[in-house]
DNA sequence: ATCAGCACCTGTTGGC
DNA sequence: TGCCAACAGGTGCTGA
C-alpha cells in the first residue's frame, strides 16, 4: 500500500518513539520476510536505535553500530510499537526491546521485506534519487525522461529512476500535470516536464501534510488513517465526473497496474 | 534494453 | 449463502 509519504508519515511517527531503544531479540515468525541478501539479522541483539528516516519507499532503522535496517511494507506490511501481548492477526517479525515493547510488523499478504545492510543503505538499496531530494532538479528530471520510448507513468513507478512514487501519486501528478499517462516519455516537451516534476513535489509534499492516503486500510504507525484520500483527483474514481471538467474518469492498465486518467483534461 | 506476463500472497468485493 | 473472478497502495524474475 504505502508510497513515499505513508513511509514518511511512519518514519516520522516511529522515529521519537524508537530512539535509544535497545534489542533484545528478533523473534521471526515468516522466515522469507527478511531478504536473502540481508546481514544476519539476530546480530541486532544488543544494539540501540539511532534514528528512523526513510529512503525511497524503504523505512530505514539506523542504529549505533552503523548498521541500518531497510523494511519495505509492499502492499500490506504496517509497522507498530506493542506492549507485551498477543501477537497481530498477521504478525511476521517482531524487534523486542530490553523494556519489553516491541516493534511488530503485521503483513497480510507476506510480501514485505526487511534488509539489514552495513553502511549507507541509499546506495546499498539500488534505488534512484529520492522523488523529494533537493538534488532532483528540471535538469537531472530531463535527463531521466528524454530518449525514453516507455509511457510516462510506467517510468514514474521505477524506483531505480525514482523513488518513492507509486500508483496513486503517479496517477495524480499526471493529471495535476495535464498529461496522459500513456504519453511517451520522451515526447514531453521541457515545458511538460517542469509541469510535471513541480506537480510531483506539490501532491507529494501536501499528502504528507495529509499524513497519506487511505484508500482502503492503510494506518500509520499510531493505528491512524491519512486524509489525503479525499483529495485524490483520479485515483480509484473511474466512471466518476472529473472533479474540474465532469468527464468520467478512465481506468487502463499499464504494466499490470490499474491507471486513471480524465480524458479531457489530460492529453 | 524493454516489456508483457507471471510469481509472490491474502483478503475483500461484486456478480451470478 | 455460496462460488468464482477480479482486484488491491509493490517488486522481481523470465523469456521474447
Amino acid at each position: 500500500m504505502p508510497e513515499l509519504p505513508e513511509v514518511e508519515t511512519i518514519a516520522r511517527g516511529l522515529d521519537r518513539p524508537l530512539r535509544n531503544r535497545i534489542v533484545a531479540a528478533i523473534d521471526v515468525r515468516w522466515h522469507r520476510t527478511i531478504d536473502p541478501r540481508s546481514l544476519p539479522i539476530e546480530a541486532l541483539a544488543g544494539d540501540r536505535i539511532s534514528s528512523v528516516g526513510r529512503v525511497g519507499k524503504f523505512l530505514i532503522i539506523r542504529f549505533a553500530s552503523g548498521r541500518a535496517l531497510a523494511v519495505h511494507l509492499r502492499m500490506t506490511g504496517r509497522l507498530m510499537i506493542r506492549r507485551a501481548g498477543a501477537a497481530l492477526d498477521h504478525e511476521r517479525v517482531a524487534i523486542v526491546f530490553r523494556d519489553g515493547d516491541r516493534l511488530a510488523f503485521d503483513d497480510a499478504r507476506k510480501f514485505g521485506r526487511f534488509r539489514l545492510v552495513d553502511g549507507d543503505p541509499a546506495a546499498v538499496l539500488d534505488v534512484g534519487v529520492d522523488a523529494l531530494s533537493p538534488s532532483l532538479d528540471d535538469a537531472s528530471f530531463g535527463a531521466t525522461l528524454r530518449k525514453r520510448k516507455t509511457p510516462i507513468k510506467v517510468l514514474l513507478l521505477d524506483q531505480r529512476r525514482l523513488a518513492g512514487v507509486g500508483n496513486i501519486y503517479a496517477c495524480e501528478a499526471l493529471f495535476r500535470a495535464g498529461i496522459r499517462p500513456t504519453r511517451r516519455s520522451g515526447a514531453l516537451t521541457a515545458d511538460q516536464r517542469k509541469k510535471l516534476l513541480r506537480a510531483l513535489r506539490t501532491v507529494l509534499e501536501k499528502a504528507i501534510e495529509r499524513r497519506g492516503s487511505s484508500v482502503d486500510d492503510y494506518v500509520d504507525a499510531e493505528g491512524l488513517p491519512g486524509t489525503f484520500q479525499k483529495s485524490l483527483y483520479v485515483y480509484g474514481r473511474a466512471g466518476l465526473p472529473c472533479r474540474r471538467c465532469k468527464t468520467p474518469i478512465k481506468r487502463i492498465v499499464l504494466a499490470q497496474r490499474g491507471t486513471f486518467f480524465c480524458p479531457a483534461c489530460q492529453q
